[in-house]
DNA sequence: AGGGTTTGCCAC
DNA sequence: AAACGTGGCAAACCCT
């Protein structure tokens, strides 16, 4: 049962069900309650259908509501004009009915910022349509639902845009529900980490003591005062003292044998954690409460973009959630009586790969926990340079030791190298490559001018590469999405807060009280079984996901 | 002063 | 080892 929706900004709103043309319109006061109630009573969870999750589900999570199943109309009309090679038109509501009536279409509304800690949630948000004033907004979401499902069942492969727009949209409400419950996160832990690392806190704007110090010991090096934070200042000390560098990226440094070269490096390495993820950073994104017992329990909440980079992987507003560097990660620990499940799929790219191209032999290697030892053992024992092999096929590198160990592979996996050489040369001549599912990679704007000369040919081998990646890459972040439907569907009834807290690109993170740790990991496993036969029905390839339960993030960490 | 670009590094 | 895919972000830099 599919139940259109409409919030009035105030709290409640219009229902429609069924959300096909048909159906009869319901006023409700309260839409949070309309909505639980209808969670609860239906045999089967209802479709909500509305114009984007980041509109309405907000509110709703806010009022203790959670809902299972949507058909984000704003997440599926970016998928279809992809689909129809229309990258970069606008996707809202208005801009869709607009489309369907001929009319002018609106651009988008642009979204603020991650507000961080400094912006409170208005209690009900603003209308965000981008219907004209006065449209009857429940009926243009139903038309132009209607729409969207006429034009996915016109596709050749309707199935799997079908499943494809479930997903995306189970990934709108998993992310409105991760950014509302948040990433527990130790603001004394971290205060504690950079302590150790920078020395005590600077009043703002100041350097810490040991970024100070080595600055200090840097001038002292060269002979005269640098400010290393300046790329030119550093080229110019680096001539001043005799070994002149085309730039001060850490690896041409570390190839300098000078005194000055591990202070600049160590500096480097400081100064990005503090201005990055140093105290500033705690302050705009970690919101902080205290526990039951007194304690400081933070939350940091990142503002999720879904479907936010070409490939469909996720994008985040502000915060830099999808960096979070491996040395402040200790700083992320479960709340007393409560653990973190994690689970990351290893080398998922590659088995997608096998999966995707119905190459037997790479299949087979996917068929094991650890692919790339298979991959040596049939390339000729040294498991680095089989994964370097594999890389270079999904990247397209050419340079260094990549072109024999391609040829290799190109023998022993001809049809997984087959699909991604495929995709490259039609990216290479301005053509488009679609995933497993079928989002559709965007031919750059201005393609056809300046194809000519050396800098058409770089051009093309760029855009070669970037097809080449992306039906690996774009598939891989299908199988994620295909994963965290299904996990947010088996997870056992839980008290408020927990859940499902972090994603980044093949690793899902859950908050959960101690005793619901195995069958969150149960979860977990059984997710990935039907991720898997969902996808690639029969493959012999599997997705390990190796769960772990923890109360330090950062003891799981690799590295 | 303020906006856009460049540089460099973090993540997967 | 070397610079190969997708991004976000902060500070310096450069221009108006």
């Amino acid at each position: 049962m599919r139940i259109a929706v409409v919030a009035d900004g105030e709290g409640g709103g219009w229902l429609q069900e069924p959300a096909e043309l048909t159906g009869s319109v319901r006023r409700v006061g309260d839409l949070a309650a309309a909505v639980r109630e209808a969670e609860r009573s239906a045999d089967e969870p209802p479709r909500w259908v509305w114009s984007a999750c980041e509109d309405v589900y907000p509110d709703l999570v806010r009022a203790g509501t959670r809902v299972r199943r949507c058909h984000d109309v704003a997440l599926t009309e970016a998928l279809l004009l992809g689909y129809e090679a229309r990258h970069g038109e606008a996707t809202s509501l208005g801009a869709a009915w607009a489309r369907l009536h001929g009319r002018p279409v609106p651009d988008d509304p642009v979204r603020p910022l991650g507000g961080g800690t400094t912006v409170q949630p208005a209690l009900f948000e603003a209308d965000r349509s981008t219907l004209p004033p006065g449209a009857d907004r429940l009926a243009a979401l139903v038309e132009v639902h209607a729409d969207q499902m006429r034009r996915i069942a016109r596709l050749p492969e309707s199935g799997r845009m079908r499943l494809l727009t479930a997903v995306e949209s189970a990934g709108g409400l998993a992310a409105v529900e991760m950014s509302h419950d948040g990433l527990p996160w130790r603001p004394d832990v971290h205060d504690r980490i950079l302590t150790g690392l920078l020395g005590a806190r600077p009043p703002s704007g100041q350097r810490p003591p040991v970024l100070a110090d080595l600055a200090a010991r840097i001038g002292e090096a060269v002979g005269r005062e640098v400010n290393p934070d300046s790329p030119a200042q550093v080229l110019k000390a680096m001539a001043w003292i005799g070994h002149p560098v085309e730039s001060t990226r850490s690896w041409v440094l570390e190839k300098v044998d000078h005194p000055v070269v591990p202070l600049l490096l160590r500096y480097k390495e400081l100064a990005r954690l503090h201005s990055a993820n140093g105290w500033a950073w705690s302050d705009t994104w970690v919101r902080t409460r205290r526990g039951p017992d007194g304690r400081v329990l933070g939350r940091f909440h990142p503002d999720y973009v879904v479907g936010g980079v070409v490939s469909g992987r996720w994008a985040t507003r502000g915060g830099g959630a999808l960096q979070i560097p491996r040395s402040v990660r200790g700083a992320v620990r479960s709340d007393p009586g409560w653990v973190l499940v994690r689970a990351d799929a290893g080398q998922l790219e590659p088995r997608v790969l096998a999966a995707v191209s119905g190459d037997d032999a790479l299949a087979a290697a996917a068929a094991e926990e650890d692919l790339y030892a298979r991959l040596a053992a049939h390339v000729g024992g040294d498991r680095e340079r089989a994964k370097i092999g594999m890389l270079s096929a999904m990247y397209g590198q050419t340079s260094g030791d990549a072109a024999p160990l391609l040829a290799t592979m190109r023998r022993l996996y001809p049809r997984a190298l087959e699909y991604v050489d495929s995709a490259a040369r039609t990216g290479e001549n301005g053509g488009i490559v679609r995933s497993w599912l079928g989002r559709t990679s965007p031919v750059p704007r201005g393609w056809q001018a300046s194809l000519q000369g050396p800098e058409g040919e770089r051009r093309r081998r760029a855009q070669g590469r970037f097809t080449r990646n992306f039906v690996v890459q774009a598939t891989a972040a299908e199988w994620a999405l295909v994963l965290l439907a299904a996990l947010r569907r088996r997870l056992p009834v839980m008290p408020e807060g927990a859940g499902i807290v972090f994603f980044v690109h093949d690793e899902v993170v859950l908050h959960v009280p101690a005793d619901l740790a195995e069958e969150t990991v149960n979860a977990v496993i059984e997710a990935e079984a039907q991720a898997r036969s969902t996808l690639f029905a029969g493959t012999p390839v599997r997705f390990p996901l190796s769960p772990v339960v923890t109360q330090n993030y950062a003891l799981l960490t690799n590295g």
